[in-house]
DNA sequence: GAGCACTGC
């Protein structure tokens, strides 16, 4: 049965798009150089006509056409759409591929994917010897994926001599992008010729306001300006629905609040100015919120009825609602950094970019003019937003990505060429963490640990732990805590506080059932009884446990549970035996991945934590150790959450016995000295010098408490103080506004 | 005593 969608398949229509008068020259472009960068803004028509172009152009006869896409929903519509218009059936010669999907065959010869699955393809073929073409496309969106894929082909196929290796044909690069920073990837990927096609937007007018500048970078003073220019928007201007910008779910449904009430209060007689409004439907939308709910933002409002949706940055990117004319911009964003000196992610709510706000802006012209209302001042837009978004690759922790590279050969991590580099630090810390889950050896080579990580989607720690009790034939107990963590949260804690003691109270029944004490054996306990029961989906909905992310775990958990069995096919899989308790076992197969996020009581009812960084945090009040002084003396935990204070979450007590061996490696290797060995140009001879001192340095043993008592000295880094202080007084200011 | 955006394998 074919999957495309029945929409009007003009031939003509297609016809229409600006690219199409390109197409000749386009095509001559592609054949005449190694990379090629294509821009053009939004409706164009460069993603779903250029593959058909090079189709048609004979590209197809040396090997497939690959075209990446940094996110699923994205991958799969555009395949089915060129489906349509090749008028084939989806899955023969166009097809696509996303995580949990494959809708290919042999026939396949237009591959949609996500940059994600063509990394996972370099892994098993470094030349992408079924490829004549790889076009990578919504490169400014800076997806980390999409950055490496970009690193690694101009390494790969840069050098013409590597790039004919085992390749009977050279392969083509194109590069798409929006019309940003073209010059500076131009120039990255050796001057490559740069091919302009003009978009088919309408205009956006946007407008400053007067509300927020430059000293307000830290207030939360524009919930009520969002809703102040929503309302006025409503109230001045003609026919068309709102789409309103802010950071999160609180927030969003706070301004609905808000924006319900004075909608409330308008006479429609006197009030609107566009008499063929007379009514206002709110909607929040946010990524957790459940899908049926999130349908609804798509219907068309009723008959005269405007429709204004309040949104996070899914609206910006990941889905594009029909009919908005208006957009109101708060200027803000809720974004995840990494710190490498803290060794924690902390999500902090920021300032846009300016090409973000663009981004957001250009919301309102898909299919006419519209009109973007920015609340904060063209001081702010000056002064406090960045030209570009940080890129990904230079926000998070990169360790899985590193290992990626290693898998692949790219020993020096460090001169790797990045469109934008990483901090150094980052990479450091990154190859600290490999060398210390042994996923990399001292000369920064991988292991064959290291080489059985890379296989599974997971953080390497998580990994090391999942591979530990496959050796001891106990996987059964880690896969699918494994899945549960690298989902969305399962916990669902509603609003109303009625309803959130009913929540808690069932949350704090499955721990029990699981033995308590043990945040890790919730999860499984979870896991195992909502599979277990006749109806799934109405047993998370009596135990408030998020349905889809259980969904999710339990496709994850098969899908792990497959790499894993290919694993053990092979030989050489490991194979150890324990005897003891089953819950000991459970949490000492944790610490082998988990040591890294040991922490030891320090005072009262703070731990310190000890991975070098001693950073003093608190056991967060979801968990079932919470409030649990007994015994109590040493936790793993699985991550850091900085808000009011520095939470620990999914905790699990475990026995210093179990982690001491492992501790002292934690702070064995020197990060600088690790720099030399991430570097290519390191010979033996100074390599087993390295070698020779570290082993010297190793000789007085590193004890466990020496290490504890400096830690314990030492203060938090100031960036967590900051993110706390900036939480705390943010949730000041919304207290007080919420007294006025 | 609880305030986490989005995406991907």
């Amino acid at each position: 049965m074919s999957k495309s969608r029945r929409w009007d398949p003009k031939d003509s229509e297609s016809k229409l798009l600006p690219i199409y008068q390109h197409k000749t020259k386009l095509i001559q472009a592609v054949s005449d150089s190694a990379f090629l960068i294509v821009t053009g803004e939004t409706g164009s028509g460069k993603t779903t006509q250029l593959p058909q172009y090079l189709h048609q152009a004979g590209f197809c006869k040396d090997g497939k056409i690959g075209v990446t896409q940094p996110r699923r929903v994205a991958a799969i519509t555009v395949a089915q759409r060129v489906a349509h218009e090749m008028q084939c059936t989806l899955g023969r010669d166009v097809g696509y591929q996303v995580r949990f999907d494959d809708c290919t065959s042999e026939d396949t010869v237009v591959k949609y994917m996500t940059d994600g699955c063509l990394l996972r393809e370099i892994l098993a073929d470094p030349g992408l010897s079924q490829y004549s073409v790889i076009i990578l496309d919504e490169v400014h969106e800076r997806s980390l994926n999409t950055d490496i894929l970009l690193g690694l082909l101009k390494k790969i196929f840069s050098n013409p001599a590597k790039a004919t290796k085992g390749r009977a044909f050279p392969l083509r690069v194109v590069v798409m992008s929006a019309t940003l920073e073209t010059n500076k990837l131009s120039s990255f990927l050796g001057n490559c010729p740069v091919f302009v096609i003009p978009g088919r937007t309408f205009s956006v007018t946007c407008t400053f306001g007067t509300a927020i500048g430059p000293k307000d970078t830290e207030s939360t003073a524009y919930v009520k300006e969002v809703v102040k220019m929503a309302f006025d928007v409503h109230t001045s201007e003609r026919a068309g629905d709102i789409l309103v910008f802010l950071t999160g779910q609180s927030e969003i449904e706070h301004a609905c609040d808000l924006l319900f009430e004075k909608a409330e209060s308008i006479d429609y007689r006197y009030d609107v100015q566009d008499q063929t409004v007379e009514g206002l439907l709110i909607l929040p939308l946010y990524g957790s919120m459940p899908t049926d709910q999130q349908r609804q933002i798509f219907q068309p409002p009723p008959p005269r009825i405007r429709k204004c949706v309040v949104a996070t940055n899914i609206a910006a990117t990941s889905l594009t609602i029909n009919g908005i004319k208006y957009i109101v911009d708060s200027g803000f964003v809720k974004q995840l950094n990494h710190n490498s000196r803290v060794g924690m992610d902390i999500l902090e709510v920021v300032p846009i970019s300016k090409s973000e706000a663009q981004q957001r802006a250009g919301r309102a012209g898909r299919t006419s003019a519209g009109k973007c209302f920015r609340i904060y001042t063209k001081e702010f837009w000056e002064k406090c937003m960045p030209e570009y978004t940080v890129p990904e690759i230079q926000r998070t922790s990169l360790s899985a990505v590193i290992l990626t590279l290693k898998c692949l050969g790219i020993h020096d991590v460090i001169r790797f060429p990045y469109l934008d580099s990483p901090e150094e630090r980052f990479i450091l810390e990154a190859l600290k963490q490999l060398y210390q889950f042994d996923a990399i050896d001292r000369r920064g080579r991988v292991t064959q640990l290291g080489e059985m990580m890379v296989e599974f989607p997971l953080h390497p720690g998580l990994t090391r732990a999942v591979l530990k009790t496959a050796s001891l034939g106990c996987q059964d107990l880690l896969l699918p805590v494994a899945a549960m963590l690298s989902v969305e949260n399962i916990f669902i804690r509603p609003g109303h506080p009625d309803k959130q003691k009913e929540a808690d109270k069932k949350h704090r029944a499955l721990a029990a059932k699981s033995g308590g004490m043990n945040d890790f054996a919730t999860l499984l306990c979870v896991f195992q009884s909502c599979k277990s029961s006749d109806k799934p989906s109405v047993w998370c909905k009596e135990n408030w446990i998020h349905w889809r992310a259980l969904k999710s775990a339990f496709s994850v958990e098969r899908q792990l549970c497959e790499i894993l069995h290919r694993l053990q096919q092979k030989k050489d899989f490991p194979i150890e035996t324990f005897d003891g308790n089953k819950s000991e076992l459970f949490r000492r197969c944790l610490c082998s991945g988990y040591f890294t996020n040991v922490a030891r009581r320090s005072v009262g009812k703070v731990f310190c934590t000890m991975d070098g960084h001693g950073s003093m945090v608190h056991i967060h009040p979801s968990s079932s150790l919470f409030d649990q002084e007994a015994e109590l003396n040493w936790v793993i935990f699985h991550d850091v959450l900085v808000t009011s204070r520095v939470y620990i979450r999914t905790v699990c007590p475990i026995r210093y016995e179990w982690v001491k061996d492992l501790l002292p490696k934690l702070h064995e290797v020197d990060v600088f000295e690790l720099s030399s060995v991430a570097r290519e140009e390191v010979t033996d001879e100074e390599m087993i010098k390295w070698e020779t001192r570290e082993a010297a340095k190793r000789q007085p043993e590193v004890s466990t408490e020496d290490v504890m008592k400096k830690l314990e000295k030492r203060n938090n880094e100031a960036t967590v103080s900051d993110a706390r202080a900036r939480y705390l007084q943010r949730k000041q200011l919304r207290q007080q506004s919420k007294a006025l």
